[in-house]
DNA sequence: GTATCTCTCCCTCTTTTGGGGGAGGAAATT
DNA sequence: AATTTCCTCCCCCAAAAGAGGGAGAGATAC
C-alpha cells in the first residue's frame, strides 16, 4: 500500500487527485491539502507517507520549499513534482531541494499513477520533456552552441579548466607557456561574462534554453 | 520514419533488435552492426541517422567512445545506450559523451520501442534505476552522509563554497572572520581528502554508491 | 595593401587560495 | 578533573588566480 500525500492549491484538481486515488487499489490518500503549512499541520505524527504529490505555485510557501519541510519531518518520503512548471530553472531547483520525481501537468491521471508506482520501486518519474533537460544537463555543450563564441583553442582551455586543472597544468597539457593560458582565460571569462573559474566548473555561464 | 542504427555485439541480440524495429511500422533499421568502427564504414554518407541504439561493452572501442564518434558526423543523432551497467560511473560517463537516453538490456522490445519514440518527441528514455540515480545527482546529499564527516559549521562552510563564494564573501555571510573561513576549509579539506575549492565545486568527493 | 582574428608571450600588480603552525574559550564526554 | 570536539582567531609564507597593459607572427578577409 503506498500512502500518498497530495499538496495542490487548485481545489478543483486536489479534489480530482484525491478522488482518483482513493478510489485506486495500492493506494492510500492520507493527506490533501492546498497549502504547506496547513499540509504540515494535517500530516498526523501517526501518519507515514511514502510520497507526495506537490505543486509548486502554491499561496505562501512554494512548493520547493515544501519539499525541504517533508523531507526534514521524513527523509524517506518522497516527493513528486505535479506543475506547470517546465522551464529549467523550475526543475533543477525542486530536484536541488530533494525532489525524485518531477510531471508536468497535463500528465493524465493514469501515468501520473504509474509514476508514483515506478517511484515505489526505485525509479524517478519525469515527464519526456523534463527527463530531456535534466539529461541535458550532463550532455556537452554542443559545439554550435560555444563555437559561436570561443575560438577552437579556448574551448580546449575552458576544457582543462573544467576538469579542475589549474592554469600551470593547462599550460603543460596544450604545451604553451602560463601566459598564454591566463591570456586566454582573460578573453573567455569576458566572453563568457564571468570573472572566475568556479563559475566555468559550476557551469553558471551555460544557456539553458 | 525514423532511421534507427544499432551497435551491438552480441549477434543474437543485434538480430533481434534488428528484426524487430525492421518490422516495426515508422521504423527503419539502416545500419546494424557490432563494432564502431565496422558501425562507423557501414554508415553510408547518404543515409542519415535518427537515432542509434548503442551497447556500451563492444570489442574494440567502448560505446561510449562510439557515441562521441556518432556525434561528431551527426550531431543531431541521438544516442540511447542500451546495455547492462546500472553503474553510475557508465551512466554519467554516457550522459557526459552525449548519450540521450540509457536503457537497461532486461528492458522488453516494446518497451524500448516506448523509448525510442519517446525521444523523438522530445524524451530522455532511461530504465527507471537509472532515473533515480541521475535525479539523486541533483538531490542534497543526504544529512546523514556529510554530518558523519563535517561539523554543522563546517557544512555551512563548504555550502558557500559550493556557491562559488570567496573566502571572504563566505566570512561576511557567516559573520566570522576570514581566518576562521580558511581554518574550517583546511578541515574541510582533510576529511573529504580534496585539496582545492574546484574538487568542492565539481562534487569530486562525493560518494555515489 | 589594410584590417581583423587567432594564438602566442611578456610585464606589473593586487587579491585569493592553500598549507603550516599555534591558541583560547565553550561545551560535552569520559 | 581531564579529554575531546568544535568554533573562533592569529601568525607566517608560497603558490595561484585575476586584471591591466602591450606586442609579434600567421592566417584570412576586405
Amino acid at each position: 500500500m503506498i500512502y500518498l500525500g497530495i499538496l495542490e492549491d487548485d481545489a478543483e484538481i486536489r479534489q480530482t487527485l484525491t478522488e482518483y486515488f482513493s478510489r485506486q487499489p495500492g493506494f492510500t490518500c492520507a493527506v490533501s491539502k492546498g497549502d504547506v503549512v496547513s499540509f504540515m499541520e494535517a500530516w498526523d505524527e501517526q501518519v507515514k507517507l511514502d510520497m507526495v504529490l506537490s505543486d509548486i505555485g502554491l499561496p505562501g510557501e512554494s512548493g520547493i520549499q515544501g519539499i525541504q519541510r517533508i523531507k526534514r519531518r521524513s527523509p524517506r518520503c518522497q516527493v513528486v513534482m505535479l506543475t506547470v512548471y517546465d522551464d529549467p530553472e523550475k526543475i533543477f531547483q525542486a530536484l536541488c531541494a530533494g525532489a525524485t520525481g518531477y510531471l508536468l501537468k497535463q500528465t493524465p491521471l493514469q501515468k501520473i499513477r504509474e509514476g508514483l508506482i515506478s517511484l515505489r520501486d526505485g525509479g524517478a518519474p519525469m515527464s519526456p520533456g523534463v527527463a530531456r533537460k535534466v539529461v541535458a544537463y550532463f550532455n556537452p555543450r554542443s559545439a554550435e552552441d560555444l563555437e559561436e563564441k570561443l575560438t577552437p583553442r579556448e574551448a580546449q582551455i575552458l576544457q582543462a579548466i573544467e576538469e579542475g586543472l589549474t592554469n600551470k597544468e593547462t599550460a603543460i597539457r596544450l604545451d604553451i607557456s602560463l601566459e598564454t593560458v591566463k591570456t586566454h582565460i582573460k578573453n573567455i571569462y569576458q566572453k563568457l561574462e564571468v570573472n572566475s573559474r568556479h563559475a566555468l566548473i559550476s557551469g553558471k555561464y551555460k544557456k539553458q534554453p
